[in-house]
DNA sequence: TAAAACTTGCAACTCTGTTGCAAGTTCTTG
DNA sequence: CAAGAACTTGCAACAGAGTTGCAAGTTTTA
């Protein structure tokens, strides 16, 4: 696990300090999207707010994570399954979200359908926000 | 206009008031969403800022406006095409957001299209955010 | 029209996110 | 592997978004 971080930092050209290490680390065990909160939760708050802040716009201009906006409007950021410091986009993404337990799920084996829209209007990307009820909560 | 404003609020048992007419005169002549900044500049700060944030509240709890989530996490507020104020319940959406001059659209025209979904997930309601170039600014 | 019910504005506060800067850590390269 | 360059961190201070309690004001009801 650690050689897989450090190599996923070097790769994207960036030091490898304890605090990027660490939350990394937390993406790379959890299979759900985490917000802000929850990772200043989950390092035990040992790193300054201001740190978990810059860390993930670090990753996110890497493109390590990508933020998913929710229904609710608040901010949560995944690591895909698949490699997201290959160079994926995350142009097309569908993300599930649990209205019971609360969990914000990538979704990776559906594809996100085509959309026809009305004449003249350019598509670059496409997110779509399914709420439910998920696979542990039904 | 200010009858059909009146209707809405009387409908849905609210009072009568300055900011909301407002505030609802304002989305009925709008065809592109609205931020909650958006709304205080554009009544000229006639408003105190917690008004229009429990009147935003309010045309939620009522159903009359719905929340969008947006590709940047903002938060847009949108009076649908088709009466809102019917008890429609804006299961499925596809909004669209243009890239270049920012606005904010709910596209009625096209119906969301069926995801499925691996087995065990029950879904409740779908938003669809497609990001690109509006017919105006192509 | 008067009382009841609801809405508003104010002040004060919390929570989220950002910036500048000095001190500390990591990386580079001889 | 040591020393300097380059980068990262924590702190303090701040800006903005959103919330709450409460008293004063407005709207509704009867």
């Amino acid at each position: 696990m650690q050689e897989q971080i450090q190599k996923i930092l070097k790769h994207n050209q960036l030091s490898v300090t304890g605090g990027r290490t660490k939350i990394l680390e937390l993406f790379l065990a959890q299979d759900d999207a985490l917000a802000h909160a929850d990772i200043e939760r989950k390092t035990g708050e040992k790193f300054d707010r201001v740190t978990v802040y810059r860390t993930l716009q670090t990753f996110l201009e890497k493109g390590i994570i990508h933020s998913i906006p929710t229904s609710d409007n608040s901010v949560k950021y995944a690591l895909c399954k698949d490699n997201c410091s290959e160079g994926h986009h995350h142009d097309h993404h569908v993300h599930f979200m649990c209205s019971v337990c609360g969990k914000t799920l990538c979704i990776d084996e559906v594809s996100v359908p085509v959309v026809n829209l009305p004449e003249g209007y350019k598509v670059e990307q496409i997110q779509m926000i399914v709420t439910g009820v998920c696979k542990d909560c039904a």
